[in-house]
DNA sequence: CGACTCGTTGACTCTCTTCAAGGATAGTGG
DNA sequence: CCACTATCCTTGAAGAGAGTCAACGAGTCG
């Protein structure tokens, strides 16, 4: 649950603007779609890119959460582990996806960039004083969180109720899926991760994994 | 993700009020706890209470979100379930739980009544329109949404890292938990669900849930 | 070239499921 | 009041799907 009628994404063309916001390639993919350009403008002047190396850890579960971030190129795993190192994979971000909601002020997961990344950085006071003069990006906000609520009550139905291979299979369309949002082609599809890394998001072994593609084609 | 700090409740007495707002017994444990006097007695002229059955249908998956809901009394479960009749249980409900934020207009999942259940709805049109002059309902609402993500996300963790003892475990201190923040005892800890509905939401059978709390005991 | 990671495949094991039966409790109707 | 049925819970025995352990090929990097 989330949103009670998201906010829609603005239509028209491109908007010609100074800061770094203007020549933004995810601005339509993201929660900025809802914002007009002068209410870009004034996001613009709190925000920066990072780049982050794959591999890298961009956020670590229960550490301060003192910013949030849209994806602008590459791709994140979420991960939380047990104690005794069990991992779950609890999702992928791409391009125009969002970052860093916490619940408290520190953050409920990791995140580590399985390609190249990079992001754009919101420090989290600073956004939270914008929102208040903002109320369609908040309300957006609200929109997103409940669009992931809804993702991962599927990856629930996904990991409760499915076998291997259609868990394979879902994940294989998610991707797709995903992929055509962005305006990717799905096929042949683009699959950043490793097996590893597929088979903690599954609830798998990575044999299991392999096994199951090689049964598939 | 869900909330950028969430507005907190107001702290006070109980609130003289008129209307069926003024005696909710669960406001404090609601949405509804970061109102006002004046703002409650506003969202009190849209509500409505309602009494359910146990086992009766509150919402369909798929079906017009036209309302939402408050639990005031008894509990509900919220389900999804596969085209081959495959049922994954996602979530239980308890008084002060917000129910019914939906992605389109539709919902996304079934609620039933586990027990004899009062609600209190909110349609959703009134309350979309009243939201805009109650921003601080819309920020705890958006801190509710984060609260359930993290929940979800906590339930993949355990439906794709743990053994079924540890499930049926993480489930009663879930349970007691829950009903330690409603001011209930959490021992003997009261458990309303039958065992299929435990499983479905653990991802297990009824004979590994039977087998399982005979082990622990 | 050697070390490393990643992906694949095989053989065996084990946890949980499936199938089956029986006990406990509650509601119904004669 | 008591069969009669239905639902829920428990327990047992057998089976299957995925996990574990192990080996190997391919690609990459220093």
């Amino acid at each position: 649950m989330a949103s009670l009628r998201p906010a829609q994404p603005r239509p028209g063309p491109p908007l010609d603007l100074a800061g770094p916001c203007g020549a933004c390639a995810i601005r339509e993919l993201s929660v900025c779609s809802v914002l007009s350009a002068n209410e870009l403008t004034r996001l613009c002047t709190i925000i920066s890119t990072i780049d982050f190396d794959a591999g890298s850890t961009v956020i670590g579960e229960s550490e301060p959460a003192g910013d949030l971030f849209n994806v602008v190129r590459g791709s994140v795993k979420l991960y939380k582990l047990l104690t005794d190192g069990r991992r779950q994979v609890t999702g992928f971000l791409f391009p125009g996806d969002f970052l860093g909601i916490a619940l408290n002020d520190t953050y409920a997961y990791s995140a580590e960039a399985i390609e190249p990344l990079q992001l754009c950085r919101f420090p989290r006071k600073k956004l939270e004083m914008l929102l208040a003069e903002l109320p369609r990006l908040e309300r957006k906000l609200l929109g997103t969180t409940a669009h992931e609520l809804a993702a991962a009550q599927d990856q629930i139905v996904l990991l409760g109720r499915k076998t291997a291979k259609e868990r394979v299979a879902s994940f294989l369309v998610l991707l797709s899926d995903r992929a055509l949002k962005r305006r990717q082609p799905a096929s042949p599809l683009e699959v950043p991760m490793t097996r590893t890394d597929i088979a903690d998001y599954l609830g798998l072994t990575t044999e299991t994994v392999s096994r199951t593609l090689t049964w598939l084609r």
